[in-house]
DNA sequence: AATATCCGTATTTTT
DNA sequence: TACGGATATT
């Protein structure tokens, strides 16, 4: 029998972890051993005889459940911890409602809506109730759908939330609830629910005098992690599974709170103890960073509106300052961390064990085109719009359309495929199918789907073919092997994506991706699911071969980042205007959000942190004008430079260059001796 | 009714 | 850039 003493753990993490209360919470501050704290607290239960089934462990994203559940595997040797029922809220839910949907009048094979989805419903209630014309501007579809899952997630009535988050829209106040309402119906006769519906049927099964009782009785323990981040739905359904007996535990960091935009409040992981009247364990020394990054980050966090009164110990005391970099420009900025990250790896700190950091996606873009210059290998996490690419989209929606012929939103594109079909055919052959007035209840020889087999659909003459190869894609397709689904697309798609996109065989390559996805996911319910709910986090999760570099640097957004820790780490783009970003500054609680994220940023330091911003920007990011402005440092950052070293970045040199052995520095040297040989 | 073409504008984070 | 929307053309 193996014991707390494998993991290791201080008075206070060993006090969480074997603590016997109802209800828990741990106030975790960064590199406090977090996540070692709850994986011993698992395995704790387990070995006092809890059975894993009966666990549910919540985390934010289902990698982190994974890693964290093989991680207790490892250390304990225990292998029944596998068996820990482990995922995000929306995926447990999912998993959920495949079998208790029909309580909520969800059918079997019901769809999960992505974002652009919900967003794409809203717009054709938009349209179809005439306010697309309105002579006042109505809010685009992306806004409308904003409201609604803002009202979904904080539990505020409409016309509250607009006058908080959305007062430009405050005159819409009665279209958008006709708007609102027609969605709901909508995607109930789809046989479709968003993402927020996840939560909500959830919480509404588990608070139900008969179905509540039923569901946490499978279930002892709940843990949540990263509390801090959840909203006002996740915290009823956890209070709902404590109310009927179910011991909880929550972990966070209320100054990590980093997900407000999306409905999360603090207010969670502050009110717990009360609404729960649990136990407090809080966890304040720090393991992960040297103390000079911690005072800087102590001192960042000071600044904040609320006070957390929480300051992270370091038990590293040693250690250097961190580095406050002065670019001329974001080329300066590129070839600095090229520079400094092949520099650190000389010094033995492999490219994975560092890590650069930014606000957004496109933050990385020139960083990107250096790195690849100098053959750094890396891997991006976050900020990828894989799944809203309009040609995975259009796999998706035929994949979609075999568990749920009631789907409208999948018909339309694929129809759309077609040669000469546009949104007026689309409808009338949707209308020919029977979609919309199919509904999943009834008997499946009637589905638009078997209708699809057999109808003469109102298409051009041209478009004939392709629709017979629509037709083999759906031919005896649930007893077909994957494989060969993803052959019948790959014809299919084949035929009518050269009319839609110029690089049709770039994308026809990501459909052999997709199909290796599906494959790895073990079926097509699972992929299709999967997708939506767990997108591909990184770049590596998409590459085609994965083992082309052992050691990578770790390109993330600070969002992606959370959890994650590295030796050295560069945070770029510590301009104002990124950080914080302008977009977020609309509100109070906006920029105390963005601080936070800062926050986060620079405690994933372990040894060294390096802060890089531009002092030119270019004006237009896209065009070829040489326009430039002048940035400013992060008003964050500003009140407590005096904690950093502060350096200016050499002009980017290129004898000086630092490039790595067999980057493409080589290559080129390659081919400037074959034109010698060959002139 | 579909599609070709042109113009203007957006600018974030993720389940 | 790249996409949506409006206008002109087939």
């Amino acid at each position: 029998m193996h014991t707390l003493v494998d993991w290791d753990l201080d008075a206070e993490q060993h006090q969480a972890a074997t603590a016997d209360a109802t209800a828990l919470l741990v106030i975790a501050g960064a590199g406090s051993g977090k996540t070692r704290t709850l994986v011993a607290r698992v395995a704790h239960l387990v070995h006092g005889g809890v059975q894993p089934e009966r666990i549910l462990l919540l985390t934010f994203t289902r990698r982190a459940a994974a890693e964290m559940l093989s991680r207790a595997g490892q250390v304990t040797g225990d292998e029944r911890l596998r068996r820990v029922n482990g995922g995000t809220f929306h995926s447990v839910a999912h998993r959920l409602l495949q079998r208790e949907g029909g309580a909520v009048g969800l059918h079997p094979g019901f769809t999960v809506l992505d974002e652009a989805d919900t967003a794409d419903l809203y717009g054709l209630a938009r349209q179809e109730l005439g306010l697309a014309e309105a002579s006042v501007r109505f809010p685009k579809k992306e806004t409308v759908a904003a409201i609604a899952s803002r009202v979904a997630n904080t539990g505020t009535g409409l016309t509250d939330t607009l006058d908080r988050s959305f007062p430009w829209c405050r005159d819409h106040a009665d279209p958008l609830r006709e708007v609102l309402r027609h969605v709901r119906d909508r995607k109930r006769a789809n046989n479709a629910v968003d993402f927020d519906d996840l939560l909500l049927y959830w919480r509404l099964l588990v608070t139900d005098d008969v179905h509540g009782p039923r569901l946490a009785g499978d279930v002892d323990h709940v843990l949540v992690d990263e509390y801090q981040d959840t909203n006002v739905a996740q915290a009823d359904i956890v209070a709902a599974y404590a109310e009927r007996g179910v011991d909880v535990t929550v972990v966070g960091d209320d100054a990590q709170s980093i997900y407000g935009f999306r409905g999360a409040t603090i207010d969670n992981i502050l009110s717990f103890p009360d609404r729960f009247a649990a136990d407090v364990v809080t966890l304040e020394r720090n393991y992960r960073s040297v103390q000079p990054i911690l005072d800087a980050s102590n001192r960042l966090m000071g600044q904040a509106l609320r006070r957390h009164g929480k300051d992270l110990h370091a038990d590293r005391p040693d250690g250097v300052q961190p580095v406050l970099v002065t670019c001329g420009d974001e080329a300066e900025q590129s070839a600095y961390v090229c520079d400094q990250v092949l520099a650190a790896r000389e010094r033995g700190v492999a490219l994975r064990e560092q890590a650069v950091l930014f606000r957004t996606g496109h933050h990385s873009d020139a960083l990107e085109l250096e790195l690849a210059r100098r053959g750094i290998p890396f891997r991006k996490f976050g900020g990828l719009k894989f799944l809203e690419t309009a040609h995975v989209k259009d796999v998706m929606a035929a994949l979609r359309l075999l568990d749920n012929p009631a789907d409208e939103l999948a018909w339309h594109r694929v129809l759309r495929r077609l040669d000469g079909v546009g949104p007026a055919r689309a409808r009338a052959v949707q209308d020919v199918l029977g979609v919309g007035r199919w509904r999943p209840g009834d008997p499946p020889a009637t589905s638009p789907l078997a209708r699809f087999r057999t109808v003469d659909l109102p298409v051009p003459p041209t478009a004939a073919s392709q629709a017979d190869l629509l037709r083999a894609v759906y031919e005896g397709a649930d007893d077909v092997a994957l494989t060969e689904q993803f052959e019948r697309l790959g014809t299919f798609f084949a035929a009518v994506w050269p009319a839609h996109y110029s690089d049709a065989p770039a994308r026809l390559a990501d459909l052999e991706r997709l199909g290796e996805l599906a494959v790895r996911a073990g079926s097509r319910q699972a992929f299709v699911a999967d997708l939506v709910l767990e997108p591909p986090s990184s770049t590596s999760d998409l590459a085609g071969d994965p083992h082309l570099d052992d050691d990578w640097l770790v390109l993330s957004t600070i969002h992606s980042a959370k959890g994650g820790e590295w030796r050295a780490v560069h945070v770029i783009h510590a301009a104002d205007g990124n950080i914080p970003s302008d977009m977020a500054l609309r509100d109070k609680e906006g920029a105390e959000e963005e601080r936070r994220l800062l926050y986060v940023a620079m405690t994933r330091a372990r040894d060294e942190l390096h802060v890089t911003f531009p002092l030119r920007y270019h004006i237009d990011r896209f065009g070829t004008s040489s326009r430039h402005g002048y940035a400013q440092l992060s008003r964050f950052l500003t009140p407590i430079a005096d904690h950093f070293t502060k350096v200016a970045a050499t002009p980017d040199n290129e004898v000086d260059d630092v490039v790595m052995a067999g980057g493409r520095q080589i290559t080129s040297v390659d081919k400037a001796l074959e034109s010698l040989w060959t002139s």
